[in-house]
RNA sequence: GGGCGGGUAACAAAGUGGCUAUGUGGCGGACUGCAGAUCCGCCUACCUGGGUUCAAAUCCCAGCCCGCCCUCCA
């Protein structure tokens, strides 16, 4: 099946072609890397996490690249208020926000080209915009004539006779427009600079993206992509340089990801409610934070709230019971072969059940992406499996396998059932002694050293009393582990714990 | 003012010219010692007014309301 992307530059859904077939070019704007990242940041490289996990599960090699502005004004700012080389500065928050998304599981990108080691091919981009008549050169500084190039708004739907009304020229800039914008500036006191043929000066923001783009992904690349408020100036500026220098079209599809409000308010430093990945680590698990990115159309803005990450928290753990469940009936190894004929009615109808599952899933996400969708897709799935167990105590090995390792595949390009990423050992150490200490309050000495052990023994301790209709030890017993994160289930077949 | 995108049940959120979205929550039932999990049923869905159509929440027109961008922003 096809897959089609909605194209910002078209405003419609379009089939997507890459320019290479099998191989897909894919570039987002990256972090201004001043300050840690937030969860808008977030909301953003997991959208593109999902896109481009779900480009290599249709078989398409991704290259994956994401730019970091490393040279900037809000960095030199910041770096001179602490008496810090901006470039120390800006290299220190490089892995600062690089270690963010990696601690909520976001994939890395396969490049991560930083502006600072990219200067001279932009000076060269910037002679070649000279050059071929779409620049100027004014006291040191260089802009980009927008009226000279005549595509100029085609992204963002403007037009440039409408956008003149109320621009305005800074005092001391020397623009012939003002609409135009800089390529180069001149260096002020107190700030990095590089040589060019102009003057000792340093980049404007636009010119990176343009040229570290066209350089690492050629001419045309297949996609380009960013947070919905890049659409204009930023993107709009990247078009009219990288085609102004090159001649070639730039980019084929544009994809633009939905802003994330909190509390139904717009995220801003004014307002003060701007949240780092690294402090809502501490609140939410990773994964109840990408699914909650994940399950937001990447158009859509998300609203962040307590209530919306408890929802999805209780979400996943039913995605997470049913992959429990499968785990419990699945062949360790795919390696048996599905025999249809071998199979009861049941079995069979699972079977297909399964088959359309994915089918279902492909459909959803070769549909621009439609995660939504992709996620009604995996609950119907949950529900399905749920029945066929309900009706079906002793499972399949083989068929489960079947089930459990496409339940997982989907899973992954959602970026859903991913290894923890840190499992502190230090939890461990007090849950023992804690369960000793039930053991103990119940009257039994406790002999086992492990968690897994332990939690045997109470279990045992626990059946022994329902038996005997003692419902305060066993109430007392599952209270306890209920609050050191023990879920306890009395099913048909014996107790049943998982970790909360 | 210009541009872009929205208004769907209690909340969140997909979607389709006629066929159960889904998740969370609430109510009832099955199962349970109880709880939980699971399953089943239910909880006045589609902003307003016109139009097209055998049929529109879905297409068209008008209006009302909301968000974002136009200044740095993922």
């Amino acid at each position: 099946m096809p897959l089609t992307i909605y194209n910002s530059l078209s405003r419609t859904k379009e089939q997507f072609t890459p320019v290479k077939s099998g191989v897909v070019s894919l570039y987002v704007c990256g972090m201004t890397v001043y300050s840690d990242t937030h969860i808008g940041h977030a909301r953003t490289y997991v959208a593109f996490d999902v896109i481009r996990r779900y480009l290599e599960y249709k078989g398409h090699n991704v290259t994956y690249v994401q730019n970091i502005t490393d040279v900037d004004d809000k960095i030199i700012a910041a770096a001179n208020q602490q008496g810090v080389d901006p470039l120390v500065y800006s290299q220190r928050f490089t892995l600062r926000c690089l270690e963010d998304l990696d601690a909520l599981g976001v994939r890395r990108a396969d490049l991560y080209p930083k502006a600072s080691e990219a200067i001279p091919d932009m000076v060269t981009m910037i002679q070649q915009i000279i050059q071929n008549g779409y620049g100027y050169v004014a006291d040191g500084d260089v802009y980009f004539s927008v009226e000279a190039f005549p595509a100029y708004g085609r992204l963002s739907g403007q037009n440039i006779t409408e956008m003149k009304t109320g621009a305005r020229i800074e005092p001391g800039e020397q623009k012939h427009n003002p609409l135009d914008f800089a390529l180069w500036k001149k260096a002020k006191p107190g700030e990095p600079t590089w040589p060019s043929p102009w003057s000792q000066g340093r980049p404007g923001w636009h010119i990176e993206c343009s040229t570290m783009s066209s350089k690492l992904l050629g001419a045309p690349f297949d996609i380009h992509g960013g947070g919905m408020d890049l659409r204009f100036p930023h993107h709009e500026n990247e078009i009219a340089q990288a085609e102004a220098a090159t001649g070639k079209p730039f980019a084929n599809y544009w994809m633009h990801i939905g802003l994330l409000t909190i509390n139904g308010e717009k995220m801003s430093k004014s307002l003060g409610n701007i949240i780092n990945v690294k402090d809502i680590l501490g609140t939410w698990d990773a994964e109840v934070l990408r699914m909650f990115f994940a399950s937001a159309h990447y158009r859509s803005p998300p609203d962040f709230s307590d209530k919306a990450l408890t929802d999805i928290k209780k979400g996943l753990d039913r995605l997470y019971r049913l992959k429990e469940r499968l785990e419990q009936h699945a062949a360790p190894t795919p390696e048996h072969k599905l025999n249809a004929s071998t199979l009861n009615t049941n079995e069979n109808q699972y079977l297909t059940a399964i088959t359309l599952f994915q089918n279902e899933f492909e459909a959803a996400m070769d549909d621009d992406f439609n995660t939504p969708k992709a996620f009604a897709c995996l609950f119907d799935f949950v529900n399905t499996s749920n029945k066929f167990f309900d009706q079906q105590h002793q499972g399949h090995p083989a068929l489960c396998r079947h089930a459990l390792d496409t339940y997982l595949k989907i899973g992954d390009v959602l970026t859903l059932f991913q290894p923890k990423a840190t499992c502190s050992s230090s939890d461990q150490g007090d849950v023992i002694p804690a369960l000793q200490k039930i053991l103990q309050s119940c009257g039994q000495t406790p002999k086992a050293t492990t968690v897994d052990e332990l939690l045997n023994a109470l279990l045992a301790v626990r059946e022994d009393a329902r038996k005997h209709k003692d419902w305060k030890t066993a109430d007392h017993i599952r209270k306890h582990l209920e609050e050191l994160g023990f879920e306890i289930q009395d099913t048909a077949s014996g107790p049943v714990w998982r970790n909360k």
